[in-house]
DNA sequence: TTGATCTACCGACTATAGTCGGAGACCATA
DNA sequence: TATGGTCTCCGACTATAGTCGGTAGATCAA
């Protein structure tokens, strides 16, 4: 296996928190996100509650329409790691 | 479709550039990286061939071995992009 | 109450990330 | 000639990202 269950728990629901606080920051509901990103809706909660991992290229559409750089969405997420 | 086929090639070959930058400069062939990551060797050439894009996980396993942060990797994919 | 908004959760999907074994090409050094 | 190292490409898989339609609980306001 690549990225190992623990590990992998541990990054989807740290990236998780950073979606949730960057969304709510930005005021938009888990719908207006997903529609704004052309994602589903159910998707967006899975994220924040850590169900599922992004890929880079999921990772760059949510910043896009958060206003934030890709890479302080990363950089956070891995702030929250160790 | 969350992240619509052009961009997100867009985003692999990208991505798969900076990579295959970042394991030569830290001298690793892509055997050598697959396996100190827990991954295929196959999946190294995928990626930097931008045949796949990782998921966050991913990410953070390759800079891990990379000496790099993830982010890093984030950024220089990034300013690739436009 | 009723209605609107937000979110969690649920199957059951479809698309793609990631694995595995092998084949073939290229380039060294012997 | 080879033998070793590196990489690409190939099916054919398994695991999981991401979609879709619906239900339900909580909150707030009319």
């Amino acid at each position: 296996m690549a990225a190992t269950g623990k590990k992998r728990n541990q990054i989807a629901t740290a990236f998780g928190a950073v979606l949730r606080l960057a969304r709510t920051k930005v005021g938009l509901s888990q719908e207006a996100l997903a529609l704004a990103c052309d994602m589903d809706r159910t998707y967006i909660s899975m994220l924040e509650r850590g169900e599922r991992q992004p890929t880079l290229g999921t990772v760059f559409a949510l910043s896009e329409q958060l206003g934030v750089t890709a890479e302080s969405l990363v950089a956070q997420t891995g702030k929250a790691l160790h």
